[in-house]
DNA sequence: CTTGACACCGCACAGATGTTCTTGTATACT
DNA sequence: AGTATACAAGAACATCTGTGCGGTGTCAAG
């Protein structure tokens, strides 16, 4: 379908209006921008903008309308309206994605010192981390830790590596986890089993021995779902 | 100012409803979803929120609210929250930046197995990663690997992660690298170091021993930059 | 004890806003 | 001429939605 003047007119102010205000505007606001005196003549135009797939409406709710920026785009309408999104890569469907986001690094770990996950909010980290999203799910439990001595290496991580881990309490057997050892006062990283009351804790490196330990003085602070090592 | 429980939800809630509705909610969404059933709480709270900058607020115009992410992310609130606007590292002014790039796969890397970077284009790779740019440099020089087998574990390099590799013949002394060592027919990672004629390959993991081989042995086939285990 | 700030609740009101109904004009096709 | 369709206007209606005001309970200061 063709659209009139009034209509790509209508979807330019929609756009700019979104674009300054941060909210869509109403059938009214709409009709004055385009000297449309009458509220249902928008709305008329604005059915068939949606028919088009060009505008998204929900229905009995002010305001209650949003640009479709992927159709826009493929009907070439997009260049020359404002706030239109980069195009990105990766993103698809929704008009929202963003691709990647950020872990905070809550410290160092380190044979020797708990870490504090819990009280550690994300708000007080001293380092970001951008990750990307393809890679990962539920960004916001995860954290980093960044590795301080060969205290790991027999999970073959190393100093200075980065460790990211997702934060929970309980794991699954064959698990890696970031593991408590109330003894030994020791963090460290290790696949969890559980047989019986007793935690086998399994080198990801083969050549180290396993560990086997009472469960009550295991304490799982996460599981690992990540390990960077940065060179250069 | 300190955010009530309340508010930070309240906030969430606005992230999340525009995420997903792309217009804001109105007084009374805010209520129900955040369990206050008095549109005058909500309000109060709004206002308050207000106050901190960390909104704005339209009189008298439904649904006229939008979240200020400058002020939320100088609060350190923002990370978690739907629909964040990326912090936008590289620049800002031309719509043009992409933040992230991809780097092929090219391949497996195993002791035994060559690797040929020079005639395997990067049109032809089987897999593609997502980087971010914040974390490297030239990344058109950059390509990946991924390991099989447990050949690398010295170097603290296990079945299935992924070497990120820049590509080139020569090495600095320290540098780790992946070096293909003719007698041996083995592609190996190791920290490089040219001792006259002679080359010493000292593996990332200290447990294991050093290599010295003639310099004629071995070809460097790139500098490791990072590594990557993706454990979920 | 009194006071006042603070967070909260319910409710009524008015203005904001989408919907619907009726009417009118122009164009194209039969 | 007759009919169908696209486009437009205006007014009445319904409901969505922000605002304002009176009231409650808590808690620390005077």
């Amino acid at each position: 379908m063709k659209l009139s003047d009034r209509q790509r007119k209508i979807l330019d102010f929609i756009a700019e209006f979104v674009d300054s205000n941060n909210y869509p505007p109403t059938i009214r606001d709409i009709g004055t921008a385009c000297g449309i005196s009458s509220t249902s003549v928008v709305k008329y135009n604005l059915t068939k903008l949606e028919r088009e797939q060009l505008i998204k409406r929900d229905k009995d709710v002010s305001r209650g309308l949003s640009l479709d920026w992927t159709r826009l785009q493929e009907a070439g309408l997009a260049q020359h309206m404002a706030g239109a999104p980069r195009p990105d890569v990766s993103d698809t469907s929704n008009g929202s994605a963003f691709n990647f986001f950020q872990v905070p690094v809550l410290g160092h770990i380190a044979a020797g010192e708990p870490i504090q996950v819990e009280t550690a909010d994300h708000n007080n980290a001293d380092e970001w981390l951008e990750l990307n999203e393809t890679l990962y799910r539920n960004p916001s439990e995860l954290y980093a830790l960044r590795v301080q001595g060969d205290s790991m290496i027999d999970a073959s991580v190393l100093d200075g590596d980065i460790v990211i881990l997702r934060h929970q309490e309980r794991a699954e057997n064959g698990e890696m986890v970031a593991a408590w050892i109330d003894h030994q006062n020791e963090t460290t990283l290790k696949h969890f089993f559980l047989e019986g009351d007793q935690v086998r804790l399994r080198p990801a490196n083969p050549s180290y021995p396993e560990m086997f330990l009472p469960a009550a003085e295991v304490s799982v602070k996460g599981k690992v779902v990540s390990v960077i090592r940065q060179l250069e």
